[in-house]
DNA sequence: GCACTAAGTTCAAGCATTGAACGAATGAGG
DNA sequence: CCTCATTCGTTCAATGCTTGAACTTAGTGC
């Protein structure tokens, strides 16, 4: 602690706050400063550093009615940007995304890494992370595992066993020489429908099943990890409890019933894409394991609603895809058995960031974490 | 926003830090200083005031061993008390605690408030707040409810249907003049076993059944309600998607399988003395209806655990008197059901405040309040 | 008595915000 | 074309909280 650290606090949380602001949009020094609650004076001197180090651009006046015009600050088109990439086990993305919240590249390579080793695996992700890189600042990477993460290291991923334990962030920053941090994919598909706009502010939960199902918790604009890392397991609540035996050794677990595994084989199909074409044309076996697993689903979502009391259900990734089959079943389940429900609190919509949410999310970790932290923006 | 109003929020941030370390526990300016992190000159400022308004007093000076001999500073011992309270349907309870999480006075009285009115009620809390008021400053008055608060009013509370929607903390604090604070039993329950030692600083759940099951989740400190105050409603966790229809209108809930009513009426008892006494006694029928409770129990726990991720578990209530009985069957679901359970994280403890726990969170809902909000202090 | 140690107090320095005053840039009206 | 009204952005003295160092106080050990 120096001598008047605390005030430097006061001065970081205020530069936080006109961050936030700009993420939202744009804004002159005195719009910011009415949005804001800060005197003109202070945003004056928060951005001028913000200018000088190329975070901010300063567009040309605008004239909007009488008085002197104002000149709205933004981020800048060639300021820092923050690298997102994604390790499934049928593919490997990426994605970069700036502080505005703007995207300005994505891949998505279809890749079995269940095949591959820790090394192969890392290196093909350096190796397109490299690619997409633009020749601007970069803030660091966020990458997305499907599994459980503690501590920055990933503990439980029960179709990519290869990579647990391993020090998986640690070996990729050391090949790219940038920061990595590491994060369950069901929380950073959370996180990418919260940051930076949508819904950013109302508690909600994401959802989303691919090999298992996975629930990332929205509270108080914070994704909620629990103290292990192991909250949101939706997968794993329990709806009959002398139900069908799971992997886990459980019995009755919802993702017996409503895994995308389950309902492809239910209705006879091997790939999403060929169930979605059946559901559009009506084939009744696939309508009816598509709302078999809506009424499953539905009532373990009840069940977390019930606990968390979340007026919000995001549906992402496979589910996203099945909304529009799948929703009327869990709806009907939750509207008669969440508590709250009665008032037709809950609401259940599909996510419209489609395959790259994960991806969004990764990189959306670093972007946030650059806004909340503003100290090394102005380092 | 005076001139200087950031400047008054850092020395409240201040204040608030030393008045936790003094609720932890005693100390000189000199150790506080050193616990806190602040400085020994910011700490005699700080306490200057709260001594000068009979918040804190400094104790004889404390000869240990070199140097000149410290100051102990602790709370004063007639320094202001808050009052909890508590409505139930089968008795209403009174509590004083002060800020050093002293208990002076307490008083049970069996009544049964279902067959009274609202103003009848509210005339009875009155009284016995009344009797038990110390001639000591006054924080204010917690008020506990068997039901769902939110926004200040109990919107659901099937046992005590004739108070739902009312005014209560407005009318309790027109007979008594002073601030009234509404919130949950179970939440009050959990929070007395956060506040003001006990788990600090853990997260857990705090489970108790009387009429219903009620949780009260306490995650990073503080209570958790949600976003209508439905949180932690585990009694209508779903455990048999087609099980026991529920008064809720859903199926399947563990209150219909371990709540209190049930357990008793397994087992053949009206009372939970003398069901905890035939347990004692080792009576089959008793024994049973207690483990199928606990099986059915730990079920929802398990459930609740794979998306909270808390470690601890303390059974309060009624659960607490039949622990012993109950853990068991409950502990064995959890531990083949808790993803996170692999390596014994989750804990079942049986709570140790008795029957007094729900009015003393109501009074550390003030207590706590005052401390982290000291600006009424100082005043 | 004298050195030593630790507690508590005093005080000048440092600094982020603030409100008011000021300078800058434009539209409206004559 | 010139002046006034209006709004944007900057400058500046004032405020008041924490800090570290110096200082005072009050004991122990020899």
């Amino acid at each position: 602690m120096t001598t008047v650290d605390h005030l430097r606090q006061v001065r970081l949380g205020n530069l936080r706050t006109v961050l936030l602001a700009l993420v939202d949009r744009p804004g002159s020094r005195a719009d910011l400063a009415a949005r804001t609650g800060l005197t003109k004076a202070t945003l004056s001197n928060l951005t001028e550093p913000l200018l000088a180090n190329g975070i901010l651009v300063e567009d040309a006046a605008t004239l909007a009615g009488m008085g002197r015009p104002s000149k709205p600050l933004r981020f800048h088109p060639d300021g820092p940007v923050a690298v997102g990439a994604e390790i499934n086990v049928s593919h490997l993305a990426v994605e970069t995304l700036g502080l505005d919240g703007e995207t300005t590249c994505r891949r998505l390579v279809p890749t079995d890494t269940r095949t591959s080793s820790q090394d192969t695996v890392l290196d093909q992700v350096a190796e397109l992370v490299r690619e997409i890189t633009p020749n601007r600042p970069l803030l660091g990477v966020g990458l997305a595992v499907p599994g459980v993460v503690h501590d920055g290291v990933l503990v439980r991923a029960p179709n990519l066993p290869e990579l647990v334990g391993a020090p998986l962030a640690e070996a990729l920053s050391a090949r790219l020489g940038l920061d990595v941090e590491l994060d369950n994919e069901a929380n950073l598909a959370a996180l990418a429908h919260l940051w930076p706009r949508h819904l950013a502010g109302e508690d909600f939960v994401h959802v989303s099943a691919d090999v298992g199902i996975g629930a990332g918790v929205v509270l108080g604009g914070e994704v909620y990890r629990g103290a292990s890392g192991f909250a949101g397991e939706l997968g794993h609540v329990v709806i009959e409890r002398n139900g069908l035996s799971c992997t886990c050794g459980s019995r009755g677990c919802v993702e017996r019933y409503a895994g995308l595994d389950v309902i492809l084989r239910e209705a006879g199909r091997r790939r999403l894409d060929s169930l979605a074409k059946a559901l559009r044309a009506g084939d009744p076996k696939a309508l009816d394991a598509v709302r078999n697993a809506g009424e499953a689903l539905g009532v373990g979502l009840a069940t977390l609603m019930n606990l968390f009391d979340v007026p919000t259900v995001v549906l992402g990734g496979s589910y996203a895809v099945l909304h529009e089959h799948l929703s009327a079943a869990a709806q009907s389940e939750m509207d008669t058995r969440v508590l709250a429900g009665g008032e037709r609190h809950t609401r259940l919509v599909a996510s419209p960031l489609g395959e790259f949410a994960v991806v969004r999310g990764a990189a959306g970790l670093i972007t946030r974490r650059a806004v909340l932290q503003p100290e090394r923006l102005v380092g």
